[in-house]
RNA sequence: CGGGGCGUAGCGCAGUUGGUAGCGCGCGUGGUUUGGGACCAUGAGGUCGCAGGUUCGAAUCCUGUCGCCCCGACCA
């Protein structure tokens, strides 16, 4: 008789909100902690995805004008100190390389030699290196605009890491863009935070919130910082990407200058944004239910697993050929821009097993094939946004012609049940005694998942930040899109046009 | 860096008046099974984190050390 558990996972959402995360992380294969501590081996389900994100982002970016290059692992110590807030904020979670060379060591092992004259560190971010790059290619408004993105891994020495949401290593995308004035350069900041809302919306099917930073939550050295903000499913934020209006701070602290048109000599005006492996760790906490991961199709390195049914190898050889010509068809089906990805299980295990690690993993599409079906021309389809028992028989010719819409709705459910989730849980608090009750679990000895995005109004004041950190609370942006709303702060009673999202965040 | 916990088979764990190591899962093989996470049989696999010490004898007691996890401070 069968053991398993009513649910794929353990515990569930309900019960450990954190170890369901990490437990979905484990059973989808998506990733794993390394002898390197903070650091991850991404595995290969998991950077199928971050695939598809890089794929997609890519062409996003290159639809709006940029190019990708590359710049180095390590940055000179010295650049890191020409700009005091960039250092700031940066400082205490560098990696610093100092030695070159290993050499045999007094008890056997191997000691560093060769120290370097100037320490190195291993880029955070690169605003440093690419700003001094850029100060030697402009001399003239006509070598402006710079757009250049770069795919790269960074590294901040965190004191606590959390698979995908915060490792010492990371990969991600770091926009860098260069502009003769600060109109354009202001406009490609909110261009491309467009550009992240659409991807967020439109691939990863995660509703999000554009906004404003409060200025102490900035990025290092930036004049204004934007984000994009999405909700999990225990209502904490996360913030899913960020983009950075940095003025002439950088210009300045790289000296990147240039003669405009009118033969002045002036700074030129630098942005930069970017999002990082933190989106799949977003990916799991907005779809994933109690029995695992659910990919959006859009980006789901796998749209369909075919499972063969048989009893013997006679019957093996023809589920097998009816397999391989379905996924056939399948694979010649276009998909959002793409071809659907089908392709066949036919490890040797049990068929229950099998079918239960594509669950987990979070497959859109099952489609078991059988004797059964072949005899009916048919095809047994399960959807991973749909329970594992609501299989259902369909013609195959009829699963084939309309594989690309199944495929889209359940694109667009999984965004329609996100954001629904969002809306419930999003509430307009008017005093700070409300805002107190409403982020205070009924069960303190084990706090059920509770709270949610408090829309308050909220006038930056220096006081605020520590009344927030008793509750455990961050503000988290000032929505972009969000109608004026004129209030008086819940925490100084100064006007304010509009309201703020307050939540506990990552 | 502060507070707490843990290192015993691939994973999860048991193993105190100190006596020479076990369980579950997983894995290999054979068989019976197979349309919702199988069962029976059989087998492989461990210098008990590391280094000292006490002892006739240490997974167990002592000292040191390394590593990991959780909570906080820090953060995409």
């Amino acid at each position: 008789m069968s053991k398993a558990p009513l649910t794929a996972i353990q515990p569930t959402r309900s019960e450990d909100y954190p170890e369901w995360y990490q437990q979905v992380i484990k059973s989808a294969e998506l990733a794993e902690n390394s002898a390197v501590r903070g650091c991850m081996v991404i595995r290969p389900w998991g950077y199928g995805i971050w695939e598809n994100v890089q794929k997609e982002l890519d062409r996003k970016f290159k639809e709006t004008g940029h190019e990708n290059a590359y710049f180095p692992l390590f940055i000179p110590l010295s650049y890191l100190e020409k700009e005091a807030e960039h250092v700031d904020g940066f400082a205490k979670e560098c990696a610093v390389v100092t030695h070159h060379r290993l050499e045999p060591g007094p008890n056997g092992g191997l000691v560093p030699a060769g120290k370097l004259d100037e320490p190195l560190v291993v880029r955070p971010t690169s605003e440093m290196i690419i700003g001094a790059t850029y100060a030697k290619w402009v001399q003239s408004y006509r070598d402006l605009p710079i757009l250049i993105n770069q795919w790269a891994n960074v590294v901040r020495w965190e004191m606590r890491t959390r698979l995908f949401l915060r490792t010492t290593e990371f990969l991600w995308q770091e926009g860098h863009t260069c502009h003769a004035t600060s109109e354009e350069a202001i406009e490609e900041t909110r261009k491309m935070l467009d550009v992240y809302e659409d991807f967020a919306v439109n691939y990863m099917a995660m509703p999000v919130i554009k906004g404003e930073k409060a200025p102490h939550e900035r990025f290092p050295g930036a004049v204004d910082t934007y984000t994009i903000e999405a909700m999990m499913q225990d209502r904490k934020a996360l913030q899913a990407g960020t983009s950075h209006f940095l003025g002439q701070n950088f210009a300045k602290a790289m000296d990147i200058r240039f003669q405009n048109e009118k033969s002045e000599d002036v700074h030129a005006w630098t942005t930069s944004w970017g999002v990082s492996t933190r989106l799949i760790g977003g990916l799991i906490m907005t779809h994933g239910d109690d029995d695992g991961m659910i990919i959006p199709p859009r980006l789901a390195p796998k749209h369909i697993v075919i499972l063969p049914i048989y009893r013997n190898d006679d019957e093996r050889a023809k589920v097998l050929a009816y397999c391989k010509s379905l996924q056939q068809e399948l694979n010649a089906k276009d998909f959002a821009g793409d071809r659907v990805r089908a392709f066949i299980d036919d490890r040797d295990l049990r068929g229950g097993e099998k079918m239960w690690q594509h669950i987990k993993k979070g497959v859109p599409l099952r489609v078991e094939v059988g004797p059964r079906d072949m005899e009916q021309n048919a095809v047994f389809v399960g959807q991973r946004n749909q329970g594992p028992k609501e299989k259902k028989s369909m013609p195959r010719a009829q699963f084939v012609e309309t594989v690309a819409d199944i495929l889209t709705n359940m694109q667009n459910d999984l965004y329609a049940k996100a954001l629904k989730y969002r809306d419930e849980n999003t509430v307009k608090i008017n005093s700070l005694a409300e805002l107190k009750a409403y982020f205070t679990p009924k069960n303190e000895d084990k706090p059920e998942i509770h709270g949610g995005f408090a829309l308050v109004h909220w006038a930056d004041d220096p006081s605020i930040p520590d009344i927030l950190k008793e509750m455990k609370l961050t503000h988290r942006c000032i929505p972009l899109d969000a109608p004026e709303d004129p209030g008086s702060c819940i925490f100084t009673g100064k006007p304010v046009a509009k309201r703020s999202i307050i939540a506990k965040s990552y």
